[in-house]
DNA sequence: ACAATAGTGTCTCTCAGACAATATTTT
DNA sequence: AAAATATTGTCTGAGAGACACTATTGT
């Protein structure tokens, strides 16, 4: 009746196993156009994509060579899927400590024409400076950022392109139902800076509006002020900055409270 | 350059393989306590788990054996995770189209003395009356239900403690941040009904309040009444049916609207 | 002074929340 | 009539949204 008699008559290799179990990191990043003295950042949300060099680091021939691709690639022994993605993406980057979250797998028979392969899918938000020291790996041909309405026009490896768009719509849903933007800003923060991150997804006419959002960002629950600290960085005039508190924040749809 | 000619050379166990790929369901269903005509229902969300028997189908010693544990089996060829936990779920209750969503991938590579076993994780919603027929499979000796506080006086099979409160929060917030509370309703529903099962999830006051959420659910969006259709089953006085409208409803902790 | 962004004053209108009262049936 | 749930009346206060206006400071 123990774990151990029951070990001894199990024969691990009665059903079919997966070919091979990989992570994918969808890699976000808030690109700040117009970067000027005494002015609110305009940003847009990126995604780095690699392009699929032709041969591998064998000399091979390249599955799906060519084409863009999220970075990623297989889930080493003694690690899980996740760990795997946190340590590609650092490898891909050569940053640590970046936020990181499973959203979604892929595991459909013919998606990959390898074999049975399984994708676990994360996305990645990674503050635009670190991106700078971004090193390509030996898979990887080029490394590009893109818009969103550019991925649409990409060749896409693999099921990428459903991938991707989950990814999408799930960084969108968090950005406006969670409190991830936090993760695009600096540690404080003036309220164009969030309100830039935000508009990135939305265009909800309560967060356009300048004073209108400078007025509610003072009475949400999970942002507050940081006492006499003040920055020009967007303005000529002295801003407030704020910081996110740690907490959780549920607003159910069915209620106006938090 | 084809993906053809790349095939030819690709050693597909170049890497370390999943020794199982396995798809786990927790199954909730709400249990309407103290049924009675002329009440308003009054609510539990359960959880169903099988206790493993001490021998499998073959007459072998069952791993994990008499602990309690999420439905679940090996994804089979040609299938996908998610497909697999349904087709679980169906040869589990004998119920077909329902509703079903992955929310996570269990992988640590010690959480089953087995080997590498991945679990996907999936919640269900089961309404009530279904689940009377449900049938016992060759690998379940017993089938129960548990209310959330029943489950943590349980001795649980391999990681599902984990998993299962990582269902319990998924769910909890989707109760509250989506529309699935559908799922356990019929497809017309009275405001109590509804109220009854939000209150199973959490214990907000302007929920809790007969008049204030009486007087709210008609000016939800994705809510709306239904002309002329009333029912006496929560109550003496006929009461007015309601019906989900299908729309996205997206709720920004940044604003007040939807 | 000008330009540009930050922030406030004020008004209107909606609505949440609370309390009380009324309505509709079966028993 | 009594009991029980559904539904409306009404008041108060908070706050969303719009518009106009003021504040600050480098150029």
């Amino acid at each position: 009746m123990s774990n151990e008699e029951a070990l001894t008559q199990y024969n691990v290799s009665k059903y079919r196993t997966p070919d091979g179990y990989t992570s994918d990191i969808a890699v976000f990043t808030i690109v700040s156009e117009q970067v000027m003295e005494y002015k609110p950042p305009n940003m847009t949300l990126k995604l780095m994509l690699i392009k699929r060099s032709s041969h591998n680091a064998e000399g091979k021939v390249n599955i799906e060579a060519s084409k863009w691709a999220l970075p990623g690639g297989f889930v080493q022994e003694d690690e899980s899927a996740f760990e795997a993605a946190k340590r590609e993406l650092e490898e891909e980057t050569g940053v640590q400590g970046i936020h990181m979250k499973h959203f979604g797998v892929y595991d459909k028979p013919e998606r990959d024409p390898r074999g049975w392969i399984i994708s676990n899918a994360h996305y990645a938000i990674v503050p635009e400076y670190l991106l700078t020291k971004r090193q390509a790996n030996d898979d990887a041909a080029e490394v590009e950022l893109f818009s969103l309405e550019e991925i649409h026009t990409l060749d896409l490896a693999f099921d990428h392109a459903d991938i991707i768009q989950a990814a999408i719509d799930i960084i969108t849903n968090d950005l406006l139902q969670t409190t991830v933007a936090k993760q695009f800003l600096p540690e404080t923060f003036t309220y164009s800076e969030l309100q830039a991150v935000l508009l990135t997804v939305t265009n909800d006419p309560a967060i356009a509006s300048d004073q209108a959002f400078a007025r509610k960002i003072k009475t949400l629950p999970f942002i507050q002020a940081v006492e006499g600290q003040k920055t020009q960085r967007t303005s000529k005039i002295p801003t407030q900055l704020y910081r996110f508190v740690e907490m959780n924040v549920i607003k159910p749809i069915y209620t106006a409270r938090y």
